[in-house]
DNA sequence: GCAGATTGATGCGTCAGATGCAATAGCTAT
DNA sequence: ATAGCTATTGCATCTGACGCATCAATCTGC
């Protein structure tokens, strides 16, 4: 019972949304015309919200095009969304990895919902066409940054996290429901990282482990994915290398090694407000 | 100046700035009440348009203190746009530098690999013989440019770098091995700017600083190239002039100066242990 | 234990302001 | 010149943002 008014704001953020788009960034920009009629509205309201949004520096317009473009606020505030200390540990944490150990393409994502947010990534030197993951959504329950990002669920807690979410798409692998999904949590949980095979996208392996902050919780998760044909028979051996980097990570985000027990248990509050 | 209205949206982006104040960070994000009085505004109104921020992720929730902070959403929209921007924002001062600063060719280059790729290049006027440089790809190891992106590497990671890359070619002066580059990358490091002096090409200068973004890592350097005998007394101005086109650059992709996360008192709140 | 203070959420009447239509103006192509 | 595209703006309509008041839930101090 989410969903309540339309709320002028939420439409105007949709702007934003959509000036992020792979299809508005390709074409370097939106106009107000393209905009409104993607978003389904009418010129008018979209040009005088694009104002406002541009006066305020959330968004630019090309001098030439007309074309609007996320604005220079938007990265300002981006720099003090993240955890920095997370961005910044991960970097240098992300680089060795690809290097030293793996060879292959890692990420640092967090989760966002029912789904798993890149943060960052590094890709080994002779990658071809590096596929910008950064700031792309993924679904949480058919990749191994997901698997990691829930290993401190419950069954419950998984239930109302993907309530509503459907498990269809997917690799040939993918978990079909809840169970399935909280079955391979488990191995997760028992092993310390979590692996999938081909539930993402066929062909693809990984391996993720969770990331904890200094209160013990999971707050991002660190993975390598690759082709299966080029990481399979080493992916136990990656999957422990991403763990003692995760681990690493956490320690220096403070954490002692110890997970607090009752952390780690809240859901919700994003939703409804107040649980009635 | 057109009209000011206060306009509800321009209000409801008043919060995230306020979110993104030092003193909302350094307190682990704010509450309803202290946005409110921060705002002067009415706490009813604040919760309420919070709330819709939640529900879009740009803003989140501390399970725990009920205290508000920007969101990941904000990350991902700024990760998703960054390239746009960069080359959005890089373009005028490219043009700048040449038309009011140096007077030479100014170039933009990512790192692909151990190679630089040139994607924006802006030249004076009295160029005579206009290479396209846009799309090339050169050495990054006795470029400027490759200075200038490598600058964050330790000596491991740049081992690993160009491992199995031939040093051999290029100018009189280019580094022979990873020792002496990495000795030259720690000058750069301790200039803000790096300075290559015939090491490309026999009788070819030029300085280049590095560009980043909102994350604190280096995506990109802004360079400068010209013949010795017209550019070498200059070159150490160059350098300075080139390392604050880029620091600007760099600011408009929120780069807000701080490398290590090391921010002022330590997020305490870090991040819930599940966003909803 | 209770009372007072402080927190955030919500019901409701009011009016600011978001909306949609239509008109305007600039631009390019034919 | 027209036609087709673009974005902006005037204006009447009515949504939804607003502030006040209330209410629940924590925290305080005693």
């Amino acid at each position: 019972m989410a969903d309540q008014h339309p709320s002028s704001l939420r439409r105007a953020l949709a702007l934003l949304d959509a000036l992020a788009s792979d299809d508005a960034i390709s074409h370097g920009g939106w106009g107000v015309n393209r905009l409104a009629a993607h978003e389904g509205r009418d010129q008018s309201q979209v040009s005088r919200t694009l104002r406002v949004f541009a006066d305020a520096g959330f968004v630019e317009r090309d001098a030439d095009t007309m074309a609007y473009r996320i604005g220079w606020h938007v990265f300002a505030l981006a720099a003090r969304a993240a955890d920095q200390r997370l961005i910044a540990a991960g970097a240098p944490i992300l680089r060795r990895l690809v290097e030293k150990d793996l060879g292959e393409r890692i990420h640092l994502s967090v989760l966002q919902g029912s789904e798993v947010l890149t943060v960052l990534t590094e890709s080994p030197p002779h990658a071809v066409q590096t596929v910008a993951w950064a700031g792309r959504l993924v679904p949480a329950h058919n990749t191994s940054s997901g698997r990691a990002l829930l290993i401190d669920l419950e069954r419950a807690e998984i239930q109302r996290l993907f309530d509503g979410v459907a498990f269809g798409d997917g690799g040939p692998n993918a978990p079909r429901d809840v169970d399935e999904l909280y079955e391979r949590i488990l191995t997760a949980r028992a092993d310390g990282y979590a692996v999938v095979d081909e539930e993402f996208e066929p062909g693809l392996v990984a391996a993720a482990a969770p990331v904890r902050d200094f209160r013990g919780g999971v707050i991002a998760a660190l993975n390598v994915s690759a082709p299966k044909f080029r990481l399979w028979t080493r992916l136990p051996l990656a999957g422990q290398a991403i763990k003692s980097a995760a681990d690493v990570l956490s320690a220096e985000l403070g954490w002692d090694g110890v997970i607090s027990g009752d952390l780690a248990t809240r859901t919700d509050a994003g939703r409804s407000g107040v649980p009635a």
